[in-house]
DNA sequence: GTAGTTGTACGAATTGAGTCGAACTTACCA
DNA sequence: TGGTAAGTTCGACTCAATTCGTACAACTAC
C-alpha cells in the first residue's frame, strides 16, 4: 500500500505540477457520461464556477463554500473527474481541480459554452 | 374523461396538424434536464436519429425499429418530451416525434451538433 | 509529540431510473 | 362485427445514484 504522496506524487522533479488524479484519456471521454455528470445543479454549478474562475489558479473542494457534509463533494468531484471534465492535482493536503477546457473543447466543441451560460433553477 | 382524439385534437379546423402532446413551452426547457434524459444511449440515438431523417417528416414510434417492448419506448419518448426536446403528435393511431429544433437552438446554441457528431460506444 | 485542517473510504438509508409483462384503449379495416 | 396494430398504463423488479455519518489518513504548525 502506497501513501497519498507516494501514489501520486511519483517521479516528480522538483518545479513541476503534481500530477494528476486518475482521469480518462481524452479521446475516451463519452459524451453520454458527460451529460449525465452535468445533470446534476451542484456539479453544473462546480463546473461553472471554475470555468468563471482565473484559469491560472486551480481551486480547491473548499473554495466554492458549499454547504454540504465533505463526503458528498468528495463523491461529485470524483464524479466529475471520472468523466473526463476536471482534473485534480494533490498539493500537499489539498486537492485543486481545474476544468479540462482543452480537452472538452476538442471533443465536444460547444458544450462549455452552455455550461457557461446556464443558470440555475429560481424555484 | 376524455378519449385521446379529444384530449389532442380538440379545437382542429381540417387541415392543420394535430395538436402537440403536453411539453414544456421553450423557455421552460432546462439544461440540467436535457443532459439527464441525452445522457441514456437508447434516447441519444433517438434523437440523432431524428435529426439525421428528413425534416418534412415526423417518425413514429416503431420507424426506428428497435428491439425492446413498446411500454419501454413510450418511457424513453415521455422522457424525450417532457424534458422539452421532441414533439409528439398523435395521428390517428400513430404517435409521430419530431425534435424541437428551434426551441434547442434558441435556448441551447451547440447541442444539436453534439448530439449529430456523437458516436455511440463500441464496447 | 499533539491539535487542527483537508480530504478519502466505507457503509447504510433513501430515492429515482430503467426494464419489462400484462392488461387495456383507440383507431382502422376487411 | 371482429380482428389487428399502435401505443398507454400499471405494477413489480432491479440497479445505480445521492446523501450523509463515522472513521480514518496525511500534512502543517505549534
Amino acid at each position: 500500500m502506497h501513501t497519498l504522496a507516494q501514489t501520486y506524487m511519483l517521479g516528480e522533479a522538483p518545479g513541476e505540477l503534481p500530477g494528476r488524479l486518475p482521469e480518462p484519456a481524452a479521446e475516451n471521454i463519452r459524451l453520454e457520461r458527460v451529460m449525465g455528470v452535468l445533470a446534476e445543479p451542484l456539479r453544473l454549478t462546480i463546473v461553472q464556477r471554475l470555468l468563471l474562475a482565473s484559469e491560472d489558479f486551480d481551486q480547491t473542494c473548499g473554495w466554492f463554500g458549499f454547504d454540504r457534509p465533505k463526503s458528498t463533494l468528495t463523491h461529485h468531484f470524483k464524479a466529475l473527474r471520472e468523466a473526463g471534465i476536471i482534473t485534480q492535482r494533490q498539493y500537499g493536503l489539498e486537492r485543486r481541480s481545474r476544468v479540462r477546457l482543452e480537452d472538452l473543447n476538442a471533443r465536444f466543441p460547444g458544450l462549455v459554452d452552455l455550461v457557461l451560460n446556464w443558470t440555475p433553477d429560481a424555484t
